[in-house]
Parts: structure tokens; sequence; C-alpha cells
DNA sequence: TATTAGCACTCAAAATTGACGAGTGCTAAC
DNA sequence: GTTAGCACTCGTCAATTTTGAGTGCTAATA
């Protein structure tokens, strides 16, 4: 049996009121509330076969018909409506990204709230990862007799502190080594940096080899550490407005999942493809989400992929709107961080 | 009607036996597990009398008793046992707590992650408000032609970064302000510090009054920001374990509460005495919170009140446990940030 | 040949019923 | 003062019935 264009119509109708009402659709409520301008009966007809074709799917024998992943695999590939968002609320998003530019932790924080509020789901993020920027700058500020602060610049404008146990050192020794450490390690991403790259300083500053010796290794650490993808995670707690998070188990294994940082950067990290991708049920890749739909995309900083965004809800999602606002915020993203330097 | 001795034997059975099943509790039940030494007729009519006491309440007329706000109070100030942590877990959570001393932050929230992991309830913990302790040095770190990193730094070891938006500074300069800014603040807490007391600078460096004027504001703005108390919430979900949150609109109204920094900071803040408090029901002070109970003690940094940590959970908890947790994490809070110059 | 009205059938959800049992309060006996 | 006994209450649970939304099939229709 082939599918028709009304066979398509119909999913789609099917399909839509699916999303609103969260309830199996019936052939008689399609022929009542769509212009398909066919019988119930034929409807009905077109159901079964849409069902033969794996399109479709019933919780029961006399229940209506709920979309399966195929169904809406094909919903979204094909006849889903693409919105695009309204100008006002564009804007608002964007001053709102803007108002807060001096750390790009608050404005990915900010984003990523803005992506949950406005979507009415689950969204994560991902920081950019700095290990790909280059280093501008390097510094050693001592903070007291035990503690040094680290402070690493990239060319982006982005910068990190890190706070290193280091026993009694001098500001002025700090400054020399860091100096040092600059002028070898400028333009390199940490991701380049090794122990040898650091070690070659040693050359630089014979008087200082001891405590260099001291430093190297927690330096090295340090590097590795930065390694590890950042991510923030907002609205967890929204899914639970929805009908099929009703049950208090459903909702926990769901909430479980997303306080795991593992699984939230399997979702984001898996496939780093350009532009905006769907992935429905067990296209995930995580067994408990197999029943919930994502959307994913990356932004850029300085057009290289930097870091992706996310929103995650039911498989009944309003795939078209969420499209929408996660291409805005994505663009928007990579538009701040590329643009000014932070 | 007076209460007794065995009236009070029976209720603190009754509790005891509720907080375990979280049914309620009828005089069978007692007879057959609790050795009382009284029929079951016996005590109902002494449960009879404790519900007239207002201790005790009934469901509906066929079921047992559970504790009322009253039978609560009373139990947790004269009944109930009160429980010390075992060496072994003293030993772990002290081991845990001082295994990542280079940053405040970290001790607290991984404080709190355990105040909510052993007593299976929500926790928060509110950071050492840092404009209390006083100033040792202060730092201006150029990171970019946008960017200038304040670090202060206090007298008890503690530090704080903050980024900041200025222009195009040079960092002799900086260095020179900073300087004078420490001999100047040295000593003084943030809450010492005014508009008049920076501003007293520009008598020892005429030279850059411009970009002081600049800079002041800025700073001011800052150290009033830092006024606010952080806090950490940890083991939101755990209450979905706990019969009392099985309805999902329960649940997302205490997530509601909880995800409110302002709602968290009342109940921490509340009446910040010394010592163990538990507040019961409406005790806390918060509508949304009236049929849970609190547990909530300070920790100190030098003698002195620093912050506050809670567990948070429904009224049926076990608060002998809970009040012996709460008060080793309180104590050895106190002495790592009291002992070691973290 | 495609469409549709009509009808018998299905089945989950909601409502109804009734047995059960945990628990109570009261009374009379100890 | 304590307790055994008993009638009574009321929520829970399982079984049963009712309801209604929805289906698939068939025969009539365009």
């Amino acid at each position: 049996m082939n599918i028709n264009e009304r066979k398509l119509l119909i999913l789609k109708a099917i399909i839509d009121d699916f999303i609103n009402t969260a309830q199996p659709v019936g052939s008689r409520t399609l022929a009542k509330n769509y212009p398909l301008g066919i019988s119930s009966a034929t409807i009905r007809n077109e159901m079964a076969d849409l069902e033969d074709l794996g399109l479709l799917q019933q919780p029961h024998t006399s229940a209506g018909r709920i979309p399966s992943g195929q169904g809406y695999r094909l919903y979204v590939d094909n006849l889903m409506k693409h919105s695009a968002l309204g100008r006002a609320q564009q804007e608002k998003i964007k001053s709102l990204l803007l108002s807060n530019l001096i750390e790009l932790d608050d404005v990915v924080k900010q984003a990523v709230k803005l992506l949950s509020q406005i979507t009415g789901m689950t969204a994560v993020i991902s920081l950019p990862k700095f290990n790909l920027s280059k280093l501008e700058n390097i510094k050693l500020v001592k903070i007291n007799d035990q503690k040094v602060l680290l402070i690493l610049v990239s060319n982006s404008g982005d910068f990190k502190t890190i706070p290193l146990g280091i026993n009694s050192s001098n500001q002025q020794v700090l400054d020399m080594i860091t100096d040092a450490m600059t002028e070898r390690l400028h333009g390199l991403t940490i991701k380049d940096i090794t122990l040898r790259t650091i070690g070659a300083i040693k050359s630089d500053l014979p008087n200082y080899i001891g405590f260099i010796d001291y430093l190297m290794p927690i330096l090295r650490d340090t590097f590795r550490d930065i390694d590890q993808v950042e991510t923030y995670v907002e609205g967890i707690h929204n899914v639970l407005n929805l009908p099929e998070f009703q049950e208090v188990g459903r909702a926990q294994a769901f909430f479980d999942t997303m306080e795991s940082r593992e699984k939230i950067c399997i979702m984001l990290e898996n496939g780093e493809t350009e532009g905006i991708t769907v992935r429905i049920g067990p296209e995930i890749g995580l067994e408990e989400l197999s029943d919930c739909s994502m959307i994913r995309a990356s932004y850029k900083v300085n057009n290289v992929v930097a870091g992706s965004l996310a929103v995650i809800g039911p498989m009944r999602m309003d795939y078209g709107a969420s499209v929408a606002v996660v291409d805005y915020i994505r663009e928007t993203l990579s538009e701040i961080f590329s643009g000014i330097n932070l």
C-alpha cells in the first residue's frame, strides 16, 4: 500500500491534535475539528492503513491512535509547520542575553534559562570548551601563603580562574614564571600544552628550577581537568506540568537522568553536526529517555563549533515552536560570542 | 486532665512507630509491638486523652492516630532519643570535608551534599558571609582591554574573585591603586567600606584621580552586591522517595519553594540562634512548608556565626538521627573553617 | 470504484457494590 | 483503674456493572 497526499494530511492532523491534547485521536474528532472534507469512516480506513505503515499506533483496541516514533519522524521531516519567533520575542531574548556580558558563564546561564522558560521544557547547554581557544595570557596571583590563583585568558576574551594550593611563593617569582610561560604558551590551545611545553620554561629561568619543578605537575593536572565539558541544566521541574510525567516514578527517572552530567554530555555531544537536530525517542541514545525527544543545536565562536544546547521533553512536543527557539538562541549566542570580544 | 508518664510513653511509641511506617497507629498495633504492659483498650482510653490534649489527631474515625504539630513538639523537646553518629561515619564525613580544602565553596558544597545523602532529605546551606570577615588584601588584575579581575582576600584565608567591565587600564596603575586600597582598607570588613573610605585613596594618588573616579562607583556597586547571602540546595529530589510526596502537585510545590533563593534565605536566616533549632510545620514560617519540618544550625568561623545549614523533610522525619548529622556537620565545618587557614 | 452511513463489537475508565478489617468508643465485669 | 467484649464506623480492595469513545466491517450510495 502506498502513502499518498491524503494520508499525510491525516497523519499531520492526528499529530497536531495529539501534541495539543495528549489524548489518543479518534476518527470522529478528526472529522469534526479538521477540514479534511471526508467522513469519519473514510478517515478510519486511512488510519488503519497508517497503522499498517507503522506511522500510528493504538494503545488498545477501542482507543484512538497516537503517533509512533516513525510517525513523528515523518512529521518532523516533512509535515510540520516551521514557525519563526515573533520580532518582539526575538528582541527580548537578545536584550536579555546581551544584558550581562562580562562573564561568559552568565550569558550561557541566561540562555539556558530562557530556553527552558520559553519552551516550558527542560533545557541543557554546554559551555564553550575553553581548551579549544588560544591562550592569550597566563597569570599566577598570590592569594596568601597557601594559595595562588591561576588566571588563564583566551584570545576570544574569555578567561578562567583556578585556585591552586601552592605553598609560600613570592609574587615577583610568580610574575617571572608567568611572563616566561605566556611567552612560551601564547597562541597555543590548552589541548596543545604538554608537560614538555611547560617544562621548557625551565631553561628560561634556571634560577627557579626547584620551584618550577614543584609547580609543573600541579599545572599539568589543572590543564588536564579543564578538558571536561561544563554543562548547565534548567527547568528540570517544568516537566511536572506535562501529563506524561504525572507518575512520580516517571518524573524521578527523568530527574535522575538530568542530574547526571555524564548523560547530559552524551546527549549534547553525540554527533557534533551543524544545524539543528531533532532526536526522537531511542534516537537520543539513552534508554531512560526513549519516550522523550530532544532538539539540539551547536553554537559557534568565531565560526568554530564551541558548545551545544538542547531542549528535552516528551515526544509529544511542539516541534515547530521549539525548533524556532533553539535556532534563534543558537544563532544569537554565536553572534554574541563571535562579534564582540566578550 | 493531666498528662502523666504513661501517656508520654504511649505518645513516644506512637510517634516512633509513625516515623517508621508513615501509617496511622492503632491501639492494637501499639499493644502488640511495644512493651507497654497494658491492653489495647487501656491504650485506647489514653489515646483519646492524648487527642483531647491536642497531641494526636485522627485522619478519620476508624483510622489510627497520627501526631499533631504539638505532639511532635513535645516529642522533640522531651521524648526523643538523641542518637550520636557512629565513629566510622564521623571519620568518613570529616575526611570528605577535608579532602578539598582549597576553595571554601567546595567544602560547603560537599557538606550540603553529605547532609542530603545521609538524611535522605533536602539539605540547604549558606556560605560564610564574606562581608563579615576582615580584608587582608585587594588586587585588580587586568584580563584584557575590557576586563579587570577584582580579587578580595580575607584574613580567614577565604577569597573572592569578581570580574569587572573596566576599559583599557594598565597593570602598573592598577597595582598602585590596589596597593593604596589595601593600605587603606586592610583590616576593615566589607560592610565597613563606604564610598568615603574608597574615595580617600584619591589623596594618595593624585595623578590618577580621573581613573579612580571612573573606578569608584563600580567598586561600590560590587561591594554592595557581595552583601547578598549565597546558598546551596542539595537533594531536592530525595523527597520523591517519601510517601508524603507521591502526589505530583505536592512535590512540585516543594520544588518551587526550594528553588526560590529568597525563601531558602528566610528559612535559614530566621532567628540566627546558636545551637540546633528544630522547626515543626508552621514554625518554619512558610505557608508552603507548613507540613514539613526542618532542623537548622549555624556554623562559625573563628567563633563568629558565619553561615547556616538545615535539612528539610516531612514532619514525619527521624528527628534524632537528623539532629545528630546536622550537629556533627555544623561542628566539623566550624572546626575546619576556624582551625586551618583555609 | 471510492465513499459513507449504520451497526455490532471492543475495551479502558469510571462508577457501584459488597466483603473485609483495622480501629474506635462504650459498657459491664473484674 | 483495667480490661474483655461488642456494636459501630469507615477506608480499602476486589469484583462487577455501566458508560462511552472508538473501531472494523458491510451494504448502500454516488
